[in-house]
DNA sequence: AAGATTGTATTAATACTTTAATACAATTTA
DNA sequence: TAAATTGTATTAAAGTATTAATACAATCTT
């Protein structure tokens, strides 16, 4: 699992982690069940403390993304979203309009947004 | 200027500020050359430090959309955004990118999805 | 020019965030 | 069962964020 960490972006080192991780399960290259780096391994790997690491992984666990084992390892899980469909509208529609609202701000017009969300969504897919 | 802060949303308070300026201005509901209240009424209106507000309205001013005069006021500036059109675009595709992870992490199908913008895009426009 | 109105600057208190050091506990493996 | 491997828990240090108290300075209004 190759992982990159920028340590002077602005983001914090467990959340990098976070985000990455969440991309490609939802890109595929993460497949449930697959196991992931122990704790200590991706912290070694990334130059990092352990507790940075593990971090990522219980906030992972906690948005049903990776469940842990001790002793065992941390897994990939199956399954969709534990939310209720209107709780998960409402989020969303919270990114989708802060979204648009900072698109309007930057003068890009609708249409180039739409059709660059379409180009993200086919990447997201495809590779 | 109707602004609503809820003080245990999580988010601070300077930043709901910033977030609901943002919305109006995106929406034209409040138009270039606008003057917004002064620090210290909008700040006896929400019942919060001045200073908070003088926080907001810098932050909006630093990303261009206010522009303030020491004993006038402050104003709603026109003028397009002051980045480069591709960092503007670099900026979006992040934030779409992070929206279609979660989305799909949260098993929101992309007909779903895209609808939901588009009619999130369409209430930004009219009301 | 005087007074009122507006934004600015400085300082500090408090809470939260992030990362790290270190020891512990459960599970697997040989 | 013994050792190795895995995640967990506790504590703390350092930095950052948030809000507030207070005094200052520029501009406008009369």
């Amino acid at each position: 699992m190759h992982l990159h960490i920028s340590p002077a972006e602005g983001k914090p080192i467990y959340r990098q982690i976070v985000d990455q991780v969440k991309y490609l399960i939802a890109a595929g290259r993460l497949q449930a069940g697959e196991e992931l780096p122990p704790i200590r391994v991706l912290a070694e790997e990334l130059l990092i403390n352990p507790n940075t690491v593990a971090r990522a992984y219980r906030e992972l666990e906690v948005a049903g993304l990776l469940s842990k084992r001790q002793g065992a390892g941390t897994y990939v899980s199956g399954g969709g979203s534990p939310l209720a469909h209107q709780e998960r509208l409402r989020i969303i529609t919270e990114r989708i309009d802060a979204l648009l609202v900072e698109a309007r701000q930057m003068d890009i017009p609708t249409e180039e947004l739409m059709e660059l969300i379409q180009t993200r969504e086919k990447l997201l897919n495809e590779p």
